[in-house]
DNA sequence: ATATCTATAAAGAACTATTCTCATTAAAGA
DNA sequence: TCTTTAATGAGAATAGTTCTTTATAGATAT
């Protein structure tokens, strides 16, 4: 399937830069693009845990910094709370974040590309990336 | 001049809501209704300690959470370094950041609204606010 | 003006997310 | 298989932020 696709894309530039394959990686790995709901590290470790007891939290760590480094997970900052990332999107987008159970969707947004166009001609900069984070409350969470 | 009458708003709003007027926190508000530059706790800790040398971190993050509860600063969240806030514009507004000098725009951006009403109407969300950082590399540090 | 009451400031301890350290283990090429 | 060297694991360290305690400042009533 697609996840595997995606592994052994990911298992092939980690090997070409010579960084080692070991099961912990591959378990991380697998966990960040099976996973839909944007996980945290320690939502990663736990997962990890269940096939690798001895994992520490510390892999989990540097793994999922190697992984954003290589560009391959995207991180959502989080102010005050733990970080989560997006493996299956590894680019920067958009997301929609309920502050009532944290539930974090991908929208789907058409004028991005023309507000960072318009930005980087109105000032100058040479925009690179960016962060776009909606809060607000979802259709389930607005019920009660 | 106009820091004189944001600051008597919100130390009006302060006492209307029973919280007390301090010189410490006359000066919190102050330095940050003054900087220019969205600076974090820590610079606003250092400017207060000139005229109040006692004055501890603790209570500038408490003065700080407190504005940012009442509304009238809007804190910028940086992961993996610290918060910087804008006591100028309070509300929800887009930033650029240069990633070489950490200088901080507030660009004028049209279609906000537009994406908002859009996403809202897709989702189902009810968007209460939101933040968006745009990073790239300024003018003058493209130059070097 | 004074006494009393109450919420705050101050200081540092505590907490949480993350990174570092380093001895040990194990991956990958010879 | 052997060797080299990077990765792991466990806990300590760190940084940003929040909590706790206690004396104090500001408000209130007299």
């Amino acid at each position: 399937m697609i996840v595997q696709k995606r592994l052994d894309e990911i298992l092939a530039k980690l090997r070409q830069r010579d960084f080692r394959i070991t099961p912990q990686r591959i378990a991380i790995i697998k966990t960040l693009l099976q996973s839909e709901d944007h996980p945290g590290v320690e939502q990663v470790y736990a997962e990890v845990k269940v096939n690798f007891p001895t994992t520490s939290l510390a892999t989990v760590y540097k793994t999922v910094n190697l992984l954003k480094e290589l560009g391959e997970i995207l991180e959502i900052g989080f102010t005050g709370g733990c970080n989560r990332y997006d493996g299956n999107k590894p680019y920067p987008h958009p997301h929609l974040i309920c502050t009532r159970c944290s539930k974090i969707v991908d929208p789907e947004v058409r004028l991005l590309e023309q507000m960072s166009a318009e930005l980087a001609k109105a000032t100058g900069y040479r925009i690179d990336s960016h962060q776009v984070e909606f809060f607000g409350v979802c259709a389930a969470c607005q019920k009660s």
